[in-house]
RNA sequence: GCCGACGUGGCUCAAUUGGCAGAGCAGCUGACUUGUAAUCAGCAGGUUAUCGGUUCGACUCCGAUCGUCGGCUCCA
């Protein structure tokens, strides 16, 4: 009988014979760690408990508490709604994809019968009781060629189509009782281990996600290992959801969109002084950092379009006027403006690099169906920034471009994640452009250290792009911050600059934008504090709330001296109690309130209550002046 | 654009099987003169998204359009 050597993760040996299999060396660890296993990991493969180990390896045993436990096991709950779902209605369901997914898991159907919301309680309980019957997840394997014939048999379009563009000669299937399905598993030993799910919604999806492929239906779940995890996450939802940015817009006065023109939102008074205070502290940002600022035309001819290639490239996405006679374009992107703007004059090489940054209100025709409250309209203002420059400069401005949205992000707080997007299919210019371009931005990310995805062909059509995404309340991401190397305008245009050698040369070019949208970014900062903005960004910086009528005045004493000094303070003068007055603040997530009342009136101070701390007692009016100026000069985060 | 759901005063929601569109909050008026999260009373506010159909009668049923929401696709 063959021995064989098991190196667990801790470095700790022990031998078996061979055949022995992972559950079984789970249960020799422990009882308990043998009842928790669901799967194994055998020399970095993810494997079944029951495989057996036939020669030395490296084994690690997946629980449920592990990341890769928790996505076999909704991957397995995918499973099982299948199951369920082929059982309600009936053969004639095709299966496509069933993946497990952040938070949860889904299973793409294809079937002539349409399913509701209301059906997801009746799919619910048909997966109980699959889960009741506690059958066996049974993995077995076939040729390519057994499978394709296999599948064809009983009409699993879709799984032919995915064994056809596999490469593997050998496709592995799974099924518990009468459900089969083709998968690389692994999977739960057994249908009865999957303990806390629920449905959560059904939406359209294409077959791989193309709009040439067919519409499938998709069912979204989630699972947990325990009934409790499933309530704290469906908690969280519930909560999250207070946080929508449309929610509190509305709620707070912010913003408004109108049937009258969907997806161009509308910036009330409160809304407005966000905007402007980010457009404020952007400004400030970049005249430290050496940028210029241009404003350049929204509709121009649309030869310029045909020139830049966005006529070809992005035409769909633009609007269209016409203006005597002539063709013109409203604009959805800033760089051509800025390129006009370059080529007014002549340039040396001693002016590079050239920054010029634009507040650019671009528009661009989106789906009707892709529309998202601020986070994606079809009219918003980007903090744009074209950087003409020396190829050699292209390193250090990347960087420096890198640095700033570091900076700028980390006085909001905010976490983000970057990707690195490649040559899409529409683009234009050579690969060997473009390889130049991607190693570029590459080679600055590694110098800094960041960490990364490669996003292949998501690039412009002009040029590859590091991206900055952010989350939303719900966790899913926005791109806000884009940085895009690009030799195709600067080529197309014909720009140049006069040389040391005195002779005309190209300029290379940067586009890119730290916010992204000014409307993105208010979304996201809206969800980000919950609408309880830091003092600099708050609409209303203080609230006076005089106790009584005969207060009034020096209230309005006390708001005059604030606003003399520019902060944002309103006396609320309703003949309401001062409990009303304080609860309506509170309510409106306003910093200070400053009551006032007989005490200050012949003290001269203010008592200062802060939205989250509460009374804070009585001071002098111009100390409290100075504490929340110095707040909001610093840009406190005050979360 | 595609798939599904939804659309009732400014906001949040009611309205038996098709039978007189209602409440709270907000707003306005008046009274109260109030000390750290909601004083009381009164008033006003609606072609039930729009258009068409079925019906004696439609918020309710059917169809179309518009918009919103969740996805897909696309993207800042």
């Amino acid at each position: 009988m063959k021995e064989i050597k098991v190196i667990l993760p801790d470095g700790s040996e022990r031998r078996y014979r061979a055949g022995t299999t992972v559950k079984d060396v789970a249960f020799d660890i422990g009882s308990r760690l043998g009842k928790a296993a669901i799967a194994g990991k055998v020399d970095g493969k993810l494997v079944d408990v029951d495989y057996p180990l036939e020669n030395d390896v490296q084994l690690s045993i997946i629980t449920v508490d592990s990341e890769e436990g928790l996505e076999i096991y909704r991957h397995s709950a995918a499973h099982i709604m299948a199951q369920a779902v082929k059982r309600i209605y009936g053969k004639d369901v095709k299966l496509a994809i069933g993946p497990s997914i952040e938070d949860g898991f889904y299973y793409d159907f294809d079937l002539a019968e349409r399913i509701t919301t209301e059906d997801l309680s009746k799919i619910e309980a048909e997966m109980a009781r699959i889960i009741e019957e506690d059958l066996k997840f049974k993995g077995y394997q076939l040729s390519r060629e057994e499978a394709l014939g296999k599948l064809k048999d009983v009409d699993e379009i879709y799984k032919v189509e995915l064994v056809e563009d596999l490469s593997d000669e050998i496709v592995s299937f799974y099924q518990q009782g009468e459900f089969e399905d083709l998968c690389r598993g692994p999977h739960l030993p057994s249908t009865g281990y999957l303990k806390a799910f629920k449905l959560m919604n059904v939406a359209g999806a294409y077959w791989r996600g193309s709009e040439n492929n067919p519409m499938l239906q998709r069912i979204y779940g989630t699972a947990f290992p325990k009934q409790k995890e499933l309530e704290v996450y469906l908690h969280r939802l519930e909560e999250a959801k207070k946080r929508d940015h449309r929610k509190i817009g509305k709620e707070l006065d912010l913003f408004s969109v109108s049937e009258y023109a969907p997806g161009f939102p509308f910036y009330h008074p409160k809304g407005m002084v966000i905007k402007n205070e980010l457009i404020d502290f952007w400004r400030q940002e970049h005249r430290k950092a050496s940028y210029q600022e241009v404003g350049t035309p929204l509709i121009m001819n649309e030869e310029l379009w045909k020139r830049s290639g966005h006529y070809d490239n992005y035409k769909e996405n633009m609007y269209f006027t016409e203006i005597d006679d002539q063709g013109f374009a409203v604009k959805p992107m800033n760089c051509p403006g800025a390129i006009l703007v370059y080529k007014s004059r002549m340039h040396s090489y001693r002016e590079f690099p050239i920054r010029m940054a634009e507040l650019g209100l671009v528009h661009r025709h989106e789906l009707s169906g892709a529309l998202h409250g601020m986070m994606r309209v079809r009219a918003f203002t980007q903090d744009d920034a074209h950087i003409f420059m020396l190829p050699e400069q292209i390193k250090d401005e990347i960087i420096n471009v890198i640095k700033l949205i570091d900076r700028i992000y980390s006085v909001f707080g905010f976490q983000y994640r970057v990707e690195l997007s490649t040559k899409p299919e529409n683009a234009m210019g050579s690969d060997e452009i473009w390889d130049k371009a991607t190693d570029a931005l590459r080679n600055a990310l590694e110098v800094l250290d960041l960490d990364f995805k490669v996003n292949e062909g998501d690039g412009a059509f002009y040029g590859p792009k590091i991206d900055f995404h952010l989350k939303d309340c719900l966790g899913r991401e926005w791109q806000c911050g884009t940085i895009q190397l690009d030799f195709l305008m600067p080529e197309r245009f014909d720009l140049n600059y006069i040389g040391a050698d005195g002779e005309e040369h190209r300029p290379v070019m940067i586009h890119r934008a730290l916010y992204g949208s000014l409307e993105r970014f208010i979304g996201m900062l809206i969800e980000h504090y919950a609408g309880a903005f830091p003092v600099w960004l708050a609409p209303i910086q203080v609230e006076v709330i005089p106790v009584v009528e005969k207060h009034l005045e020096y209230a309005f004493a006390v708001e005059k001296q604030l606003t003399d000094a520019g902060i944002r303070a309103e006396v609320d003068s309703r003949s309401e109690k001062v409990g009303y007055k304080i609860r309506s603040s509170q309510v409106n997530q306003i910093p200070y309130m400053l009551i006032v009342g007989d005490k200050e009136m012949e003290k001269g101070t203010v008592s200062v209550r802060e939205r989250r701390e509460g009374d804070l007692g009585d001071i002098i009016i111009s100390d409290f002046k100075e504490r929340i100026e110095r707040e909001i000069v610093e840009r406190n985060n005050n979360l």
